[in-house]
RNA sequence: GCCGGGUUAGCUGAGUUGGUUCAAGCGACUGAUUCGUAAUCAGUAGUAGGUGGGUUCGAGUCCCAUACCCGGCUCCA
């Protein structure tokens, strides 16, 4: 019999008879491949470890280290999970069992709810179907076969997905034991080789994420090739709380909320105060320098505003109710924009005025569902480092790249790194619904703003159906420390707004031309921002932005008097400084500054009293030794200034 | 808004099946100590079971309502 032509990644070739399977070719290997293999990669393409080659190939036998290795754990892990279920609670229908990042779900239409026994149940039940190391077997149907098969087994959410996958396409059901899951695959070839899982939470969610749709039970889990990888990842998630901007905001004081206050109303402390002015002097600085220009305007407006917006028709349910006022409705302003355009509309424009850049940190309120609310990361009272520019259509792709450029320049500054800058398209079939219906300038206006990004050579990922109503919208996605993800900053051109409110500027011919209008928010909303900062620090704020830049420590009361000199030096040299007068020994004001932080701390004993000098102690560097407050003062000025991120060590170990 | 869980002192956090005055640690305060790079010792106090009802001889514990928080879903101008 003629045997076939195996070719693996380091080139060497194996001749195999037909049929043979990736599996068998992995046993032949060793026996620690053997176990390790996940899936395998046959003429690049990922198929099942039992599927027979027929023909010459190339194969790469893929452990669950790998990228796709692991994704394919996690699908099989759902499954397992998926039998388990069904195993322990039979009545249950399953829908869906995706992978995600670093996990995997499983939506179950199940009468009642998983308690969290449940989840130690289950996953025993797992760990038994796994050491029983049934065989994982694929079987391609057709479509009608396939719907007969899942309506005798009830499973109904199965058949809705079958009914919708084009007749054309193939269908594979897996099997496992006596459970049988639709899945495109590929899979584990045996259940033996999914060892290391664990479940991790439940939760509702709507079937099709639809919120008409009936809420089924979600259980979510994770899966790793080795023992260590599964408790390197929870050990990760134990850190990652630790950086939870909710945690370190209590702990250092940065915001607070109370019942009595109302839910996702923040109240910014002292220390929080001062993060948020010095963003704002970051902010004003910035924006000086790119030609724009402040403006305030009022908490309240009239509702024909936001009649003439459009705001109203679109988003009154996220606004607060209105009040009377003399008969008339008043809200409270839930963005800035509508304003900013009756600023433009205030004094005739000339095309020499343009672009109009127009900045405000103007407070917003918006009603957020009782559900969405989350630390400072979501609220309902909220600073936006505003501003709309209103340019000429000629100008339009200068200031939109230029916005962009600011972004990264904060990005710089900040030391961000891990981020996607998404461009949000319309969706046409939304177009006069979700969207307004002007189907030449979205795509206008789309175009435009992919050639000003492409041309200033910045990355992105485009997802249609995302846009603003009036127009395409960069938006800039990072990730809390436990891992959502959030939109930081945003840049939105607009151009259908500038029409509705009548705003006009002359042009050089003396005809009149509609501006069109970006809205931007670089810095997002100071909550927010120092939501996301305090986890991307892990509350290590350099020093420019620590509330607190310098703590002086004497080494006993002998030293007070010199080390008071020392709080007025830096203090009058404008350093927020504390003097710790405790009657602690100086490990322990050492400790108690560490456990805040801080950044540079100032030892002061009778040596330095007598040389006139300090010992500096900076955090994560321990002991630097005497220097004079002469030669101290300037170089802690300049690293202030220069807004350096520094002295953060810690917050990077910990980034994941 | 929806599904689920939770709420005990400033923080963390115990508390059997409902049974006299609700732990403890940290923090705070007072006193002593005057000390050299992540916790000195002793003592004191504390407005502590979200709120409102109910069951009961008796509720932190059981029931109902409500507020707020947490995990998700959905949403995000």
């Amino acid at each position: 019999m003629s045997k076939i032509q195996v070719t693996l990644p380091d080139q060497s070739i194996k001749l195999v008879p037909p049929a043979t399977t990736p599996q068998e070719i992995a046993d032949n290997i060793g026996s620690r491949l053997a176990q390790d293999v996940v899936v395998a990669s046959v003429n690049g393409s990922l198929v099942d470890l039992n599927l027979p080659l027929q023909d010459d190939c190339t194969l790469e036998l893929l452990t669950g280290d790998t990228l796709e290795g692991h994704e394919v754990l996690l699908h099989s892990t759902a499954h397992l999970m998926a039998h388990a279920v069904k195993c322990l609670f039979p009545d249950v229908k399953i829908s869906i069992g995706p992978t995600i990042e670093n996990g995997f779900y499983y939506d179950f239409d199940f009468d009642g709810t998983f308690t969290d026994e449940d989840l130690v149940k289950i996953e025993n039940k797992m760990k038994e179907i796994s050491k029983a190391g049934h065989d994982i077997i694929r079987q391609e149907i057709s479509s009608n076969d396939a719907i007969k098969l899942f309506s005798d087994m009830g499973e109904s959410y199965k058949v809705e997905i079958i009914e919708q996958i084009d007749p054309d396409d193939t269908i594979a059901a897996y099997t496992q034991d006596d459970f049988t899951d639709l899945c495109r695959g590929p899979h584990v070839s045996n259940t033996s080789k999914i060892k290391y899982f664990k479940l991790l939470s439940t939760s509702g969610a709507y079937w099709r994420g639809d919120e008409k749709n009936k809420m089924l039970q979600r259980i979510y889990g994770t899966v790793f090739s080795k023992k260590d990888g599964l408790k390197r990842y929870l050990h990760m998630l134990e850190e990652a709380k630790k950086r939870d901007h909710r945690k370190l905001g209590r702990e250092l004081e940065i915001y607070t909320f109370d019942n009595e206050v109302g839910p996702g109303l923040p109240l910014w402390l002292p220390n929080g105060a001062i993060i948020i002015d010095e963003l704002e002097q970051l902010a004003k600085e910035t924006e000086r320098l790119a030609g724009y220009q402040q403006v305030r305007t009022p908490h309240l407006t009239k509702g024909s505003l936001y009649e003439r917006s459009g705001h109203l028709t679109h988003y009154k349910e996220f606004m607060y109710p209105a009040m009377d006022v003399d008969g008339t409705d008043y809200y409270v302003k839930p963005m800035n924009c509508p304003h900013h355009h009756k600023i433009f509309a205030a004094s005739p424009r000339s095309y020499r005025d343009m672009p109009l850049r127009l900045a405000e940190y103007g407070t917003c309120y918006r009603y957020e569902r009782s559900g969405q609310l989350f630390g400072l990361m979501r609220v309902r009272s909220l600073q936006m480092n505003d501003a709309h520019i209103y340019c000429r259509p000629g100008q339009f792709k200068d200031e939109f790249l230029n916005v962009c450029q600011m972004y990264l320049q904060y990005f710089k500054i900040f030391g961000i790194e891990k981020y996607t800058m998404r461009l949000s398209l319309h969706n046409p079939e939304d177009l006069g619904n979700k969207f307004v219906n002007e189907p030449e300038l979205w795509l206008e206006t789309e175009k435009w703003v992919r050639e000003a990004l492409q041309d200033g050579g910045i990355e992105f990922v485009e997802v249609p159906g995302e846009a603003a109503f009036y127009g395409p919208k960069i938006d800039v996605q990072v990730w809390s420390a436990i891992g959502k993800e959030f939109t930081l900053a945003t840049n939105q051109v607009d151009f259908a707004i500038p029409e509705r409110f009548d705003l006009n500027y002359i042009d050089e011919d003396g005809s009149g031309k509609t501006p069109i209008c970006i809205h931007r928010a670089p810095l997002g909303t100071h909550e927010r921002f120092i939501g996301f900062l305090i986890e991307h620090f892990g509350g290590n704020f350099p020093l420019w932005l620590a509330p607190v830049q310098v703590a002086v420590l004497p080494v006993s009361d002998k030293v007070l008097a010199y080390a008071q000199q020392v709080k007025g030096s830096l203090f009058e040299a404008g350093i927020r400084v504390n003097l710790n007068e405790r009657a602690d020994k100086i490990g322990a004001k050492i400790r108690h500054a560490e456990l805040n932080k801080v950044n540079v701390m100032l030892i002061v004993g009778t040596k330095e009293a007598e040389n006139r000098t300090v010992s500096v102690r900076r955090r994560f560097e321990g002991d630097l030794g005497p220097v004079r407050l002469e030669t101290l003062i300037p170089e802690l000025k300049d690293e202030i200034k220069n807004r350096s991120v520094t002295h953060r060590q810690e917050a990077d170990a910990e980034t994941q």
